[in-house]
DNA sequence: TTTTATTGTTCCATTAAATGGAACTTGGTT
DNA sequence: AACCAAGTTCCATTTAATGGAACAATAAAA
């Protein structure tokens, strides 16, 4: 499990608790309250108090076991955040259209934090697990999305996500260094589309484009990902103009909105 | 908007701010510090605190207009709580499954604090809009979710949820007192199916069926909805087998997990 | 069954943080 | 330029969080 410490234990009582609320997040399987402590940077009783307060704002729940997994408020705040915090309702449309027409796997995300965070996703099969990708995030670097946001990103913005990534060697294909990385966004910059070539993933290429602002800077960026099992790298090309005219679509509904707020 | 207070203020610092978010999430729009103050129950200085602390935990975010809306890291942590803290996505093949045989909207739900809180969906056009409707509730009493799992669960619990219903009356066929509620869960627990004859929205059908435990207890429930304006109730029969078969598959997922964690 | 080890819960004197009234700053309007 | 409303900060007072240690419950071993 990969818990990147993107928030600092500060702003008192309420940092702490959410911060405990994050390490039961990061089990992978419920977690029992000897689990926690042990990984709790607070003494014994007041990781336990802050269990209780937490279980009693329905932020956690607490089986007949002993066992804590995270609460229903979770889902039910997640939902208003998924649409009122993010371009994703706005682009469901446009997206529920390119996977129509490309009938392959398709992705929305955006950075948050340095990370390439997934708000949308539809199955190739058409049949989508709803949450089981929206929430989950990657690294920038070795991702096609990722890439194309941050090659139309401000230089100062792009420079700091740079700087917060690990380039940790997924593959072989993974990009290992700044520089590198530096002079593939070059690249993207020229021709407005960027790929994964197993990087992240073995067996796993995509082809990704920036969703645009008026003022040319990313806001977004969606993704066509093929198996390497049934496809091939240059399969890809095929689907660039019906990236291309969902990448502008998602651009305009929330131009769209946003004149419209 | 049909803010019900499930949480009281209590729980002391953290209590208070996570009643804060709750607040900023009540608006469909993402509101100013002055909309929140105006209904916040705290002192000025003391709200704005709280916003300041929920901002700076990735709670909250605020937009250089004044405008407060809800963090990525809900979205985050809403994914693992959605894989961990329900069946939902061991339903999901059930679901899809389903969808694909019938054609029709799937709703999977649970019920949460006397209110059926919904975890899943497919849509009629096998298209789906993620997190559009997980996280949603709706009140038990209206809907066929509700009612079936109701008339499968424990007295003692059924009183209890009962108790907490307002029978608000939503259309003409809406049920309106306990009485004519427990009447109707007694027809259910014979045949094993419940129906939402437009008693939610007018012109919104479906027919439901209660995911049971091996104790016989409604652990969540399923649903396939119809518009009146295609169909009718009476289409609704035809889809008994497929949903109870779905039911079971269901519940045999859920007792194979258990068994095997 | 009894003992021992481990996990989980509560207590309360001490310490530290939350509180909120009021003063202040910012930005928009006539 | 004067005004009004929205948003932010300050700091003496109050209130709640803290955590070491004792205790209880449960599981494992003798």
């Amino acid at each position: 499990m990969n818990l990147t410490k993107e928030t600092e234990i500060t702003d008192g009582t309420v940092g702490k608790a959410l911060y405990i609320l994050d390490l039961v997040a990061s089990f992978n399987t419920p977690p029992r309250f000897f689990d926690i402590e042990k990984i709790s940077p607070f003494p014994k009783a007041t990781t336990h108090r802050f269990l209780a307060t937490l279980i009693s704002q329905n932020m956690l729940v607490l089986d007949n076991n002993g066992y804590y997994s995270l609460g229903s408020r979770l889902i039910k705040l997640a939902n208003k955040s998924w649409k009122s915090a993010s371009i994703a309702p706005l682009a469901a449309p446009v997206i529920d259209e390119l996977s129509k027409a490309s009938g392959m796997t398709i992705h929305l995300a955006k950075i948050d934090n340095g990370q390439v965070l997934y708000l949308d996703k539809r199955n190739a099969n058409r049949f989508v697990q709803m949450f089981s990708d929206a929430g989950k995030v990657a690294p920038v670097y070795c991702t096609g999305i990722g890439k194309s946001i941050l090659a139309f990103s401000p230089k100062d913005k792009t420079d700091r996500i740079i700087s917060q990534q690990s380039f940790f060697k997924y593959t072989e294909n993974t990009i290992s260094s700044a520089d590198e990385l530096l002079r593939e966004l070059e690249d993207i910059r020229k021709t407005g589309f960027s790929f994964d070539r197993e990087e992240h993933e073995t067996g796993i290429v995509c082809i990704a484009k920036p969703v645009l602002s008026k003022t040319g800077e990313a806001i977004a960026g969606i993704s066509i990902t093929l198996s390497t099992k049934e496809y091939s790298l240059e399969d890809l090309e095929v689907f660039k103009p019906m990236l291309s005219k969902a990448a502008k679509g998602i651009a305009d509904a929330a131009e769209d909105w946003f004149l419209t707020h």
